[in-house]
DNA sequence: ACCTGAACACCGTTCAAGT
DNA sequence: ACCTGAACACCGTTCAAGT
């Protein structure tokens, strides 16, 4: 039972996830104002009471939300997409490929994020640091790709809100835009001077 | 009793008012959080349900706020301060005196509604659209004086904040600073070129 | 460590009924 | 025209008590 010790911590934090998880599915489906103690509780069996074990109070979940995704959707991102592969070009295709074909089982909150960002100066600031963040991410990928620095930057930028009108897109019940569609893109980005 | 009919609509309106004033005055106070429907009906000695003959809800409570502010800190105060004098640069000294030093009975909303502005874009955008207005009229005020319009923009920008700046002040505690500060400032303000 | 149950506080909204 | 009273719905938060 001494032998146990190392890997006591899953499970005491295992119900902090759920309530994440659960958050992160309702905030998807319904927006910021959907995320309530009371029905969340409802949702995974319990008692509302119990969401004050895990958390000081409703605002203390949101903010667990934002970290939630930005470590999901950008930290994580960027290192599994560096591991991917040494090329350039071909980390460009899986950083686009991660970043709008949708994760089965993981609701994607981008699009409410920045919904919840338009009414909240906080998550607003927050936010554009991201976006700053994965704009870098993208322009030193293309630079990699041979793509010089100045034309590197307006591309990344192009990149980005092609990726965020995708999000919004299907958020809004669009279909998804195909890997066709995608290849041919990154194919036009990566041209280089001559 | 025909003659009446011309003045019938003060009576209908004056509860609808109340309610305004009453919420203005907990905004300036309290700031936004503060307005609720029940506290505001206890306060005024009725019951919340009567509220809701005068508005169809909360939300259209603070959008008549907002209304009314505008009406009273912008557009009649324009009005007024035009009447006054003909002399822009006595026009000017009304305009200072009319908004930095507080009138009695009417509580100073400014500083809540900007603080309300910053957790609320759409509050933030008519803020803007209403400091721009504010702007313009001083610089107006400043080319009537005989101020060039390039240093007009810039000095109406400078008085502009500096009023936002007692509006901050005074909110937050301070001692309202001296007429005779204002009069030194105008003065400056109204240098011509040479 | 994690959850239940019950209670409390606090509001927004509706509506039939009064005057 | 304006307001009362009562009810309903819906939540956040706390906390002693359980396991």
């Amino acid at each position: 039972m001494e032998a146990k010790k190392k890997t006591r911590k899953a499970p005491a934090s295992l119900g902090r996830e759920a309530w994440i998880a659960a958050a992160c599915e309702v905030l998807a489906r319904e927006g910021l104002d959907g995320v309530r103690v009371e029905p969340l509780a409802a949702k995974l069996g319990v008692t509302k009471g119990s969401f004050y074990w895990h958390f000081r109070d409703r605002a203390a979940l949101l903010d667990a939300l934002l970290e939630d995704w930005e470590m999901r959707a950008t930290s994580s991102v960027i290192v599994l997409v560096d591991a991917s592969s040494d090329s350039p070009a071909a980390r460009l295709t899986e950083l686009l490929r991660r970043t709008t074909s949708p994760v089965p089982g993981v609701p994607d909150v981008e699009h409410a994020i920045r919904a919840w960002g338009t009414r909240d100066p906080d998550v607003m600031r927050r936010l554009a640091a991201i976006d700053r963040r994965r704009e870098r991410y993208v322009e030193d990928l293309l630079v990699g790709g041979g793509v010089d620095r100045s034309k590197a930057k307006h591309r990344a930028r192009a990149l980005y809100l092609v990726v965020i009108g995708e999000h919004t897109r299907v958020a809004h019940g669009g279909r998804p835009t195909s890997a066709a569609t995608w290849a041919e893109l990154l194919g036009q980005m990566l041209k280089t001077g001559r």
